[in-house]
DNA sequence: GCAAGCCACAACGATCGGTTGGGCACACAT
DNA sequence: ATGTGTGCCCAACCGATCGTTGTGGCTTGC
């Protein structure tokens, strides 16, 4: 492939042979079975040197394509400087596509989401200790558990809406605030004991006076979807960015919650001596996303000045 | 490759070898070269099959990129079905643009952009009639040479805006009107002599009285605008889509040009029997690009009432 | 404790991919 | 017209690679 754009860059096998480090004969071999698998002729063959065929042309910016992607694909596991690589809780969380328009925005950096299997935050301290990855959206609520060379930022604040199905009793409501979820039963599977996530629940349950049954396993979001949509009083709540890919026959409701908003902190936690360079942009553009009201419920563990500013402790090393 | 997404999604190199046909023992190998290759660790061994570490979650949608790279580069040149091909004059041409705006709308259409090397449009009509290009913006302007199977229809306009550099006496104009261009140079190099393209500059000097030097070899758009540049009194005409990724210090501006607006009709040539099935979204797309105004200047050849609606031919089969 | 399932290692043959050497076609200069 | 240089293709050869079969180690579940 990479003899076949350079040849097709250069017009003439020898350069390309030359660029490359084989013999000529190397190259057109190269060609020519590229030409045989392929059933088409890619160059005509001129006195001096080859000119590219109309299938030739149509081929070329794929072949690129394809080195691009190969090249990619070894930067991002290149022991050493190898592509930011970031752990988010699941591919469909608001981590994960808050990082995915970042990416869109900035196709040019090479980004890699990940998920580590484990729902433990120590796991993933571990992990960017060791290296294995770059950066991970876990929250320590101790933060004295903290390795020294670890530090942990708040990222961005997550707001929550209600997903109800058709047939719940709030499924029409435009907006709700949390006094109107009272006595409705909330159900949030998957919640391990003693997670920073039961611990956040809790106190939501606590401070609105809210029935949020946060036990049981999560048997996967298909599951969840066919039980909301089934059931009259069963609601869950979900990020407001969360990305979910809703089946349009389940006809489940987003309905934002206000006054006050409720929101999860994220954080995220990475190596505190050289993080990979490419952090400074993604922490910058958390920056860029639009701010939770003033009046917005956090947990206890949310240091409540928020803003206080991009200038975190990496910027300065 | 294919392997290692396979395996990857079926958790069993015992499972992917079934899929492609292949023992265990060359999945394990193919698996084992490649991770040697990359000298990294794609999958953690297990009792039960395998599992991606970081480095192999990291991998895969890299690796998933690159087969899709390679399956549309297969179909791009593949004999019978193939991608849809159309031939523009150059990839910097209006009509290349247009191209790239509807692929990036539409990425999952297998679009593909060649460009005949001679400026001859029965040269493409031939490449229409053999099957080697799908479609081609060519105008030929006497209908009677068309073959019976190859039919033209008229695909949009494109209007003309003025290109100067900074020295000339109507840099600073905002916009300009076809008489405002009497007495001033304009020279449009690289016009074959009797192609359309000349014919179209003679009727537009005769019909507003203007200087239009159309004679000369074109040397490249780098000599066009240096040579603007450098010029206080030679200006040249573009087309207000055309691409030119002008470097910044050549300082050129570019002065649309209105009462009338002076445009170029761009045709489409095409098989009349069993286009290529991606052609008619294509051809419809362009009726959503922004119309001229009533009022605008075209050759004779075009015919006035040019929004004759979308229902053209090959629609009715 | 044993069978089942899965992966890794070893040996072997076919194929592939590179090199060297030679030849043909074309462009250009004499 | 003829020689010369350039660029590509074909043929022969050889080492590396890739697939197969056969085997063994390991974990899991009955």
């Amino acid at each position: 492939m990479r003899s076949f754009v350079r040849a097709a860059e250069l017009g003439q096998l020898q350069h390309a042979a030359d660029e490359l480090g084989v013999t000529q004969q190397a190259v057109s071999k190269r060609i020519a079975t590229l030409e045989r698998k392929l059933d088409v002729r890619l160059f005509t063959r001129t006195a001096r040197g080859v000119e590219l065929t109309l299938d030739g042309q149509a081929f070329l910016p794929h072949a690129r394509n394809i080195i691009t992607g190969v090249d990619r694909a070894i930067t991002a596991i290149r022991p050493g400087s190898r592509a930011l690589r970031i752990d988010v809780l699941g591919l469909r969380s608001a981590q994960a596509v808050v990082l995915h328009d970042y990416w869109r925005s900035h196709p040019e950096i090479d980004l890699d989401v990940v998920t580590l299997r484990v729902n433990d935050p120590r796991v993933a301290v571990a992990a960017v200790e060791a290296g294995d990855i770059d950066a991970s959206f876990r929250t320590v609520t101790d933060r004295a558990t903290l390795p020294r060379d670890v530090q942990m930022i708040h990222a961005f604040d997550s707001p929550l809406v209600l997903l109800v199905g058709p047939r719940h009793p709030l499924a029409s409501a435009r907006t709700l605030t949390p006094p109107q979820l009272r006595r409705h039963r909330i159900w949030v599977p998957g919640i391990a004991p003693r997670s920073e996530w039961a611990e956040f629940y809790d106190q939501l349950a606590t401070d609105f006076d809210l029935r949020i049954d946060a036990a049981g396993p999560n048997f996967g979001d298909e599951v969840l979807q066919e039980t909301l949509a089934d059931s009259a009083d069963v609601a869950t709540l979900i990020g407001a960015r969360d990305r979910y890919i809703w089946p349009t026959n389940y006809d489940l409701r987003r309905i934002p919650i206000v006054n006050p908003t409720l929101a999860y902190p994220l954080s995220l936690i990475f190596p505190r001596t050289n993080p990979h360079p490419g952090l400074r942009a993604i922490i910058n553009h958390f920056g860029s996303l639009t701010p939770l009201p003033e009046t917005a419920w956090l947990p206890s563990w949310a240091t409540k000045p928020r803003r206080s500013g991009g200038d975190i402790e990496h910027t300065r090393r």
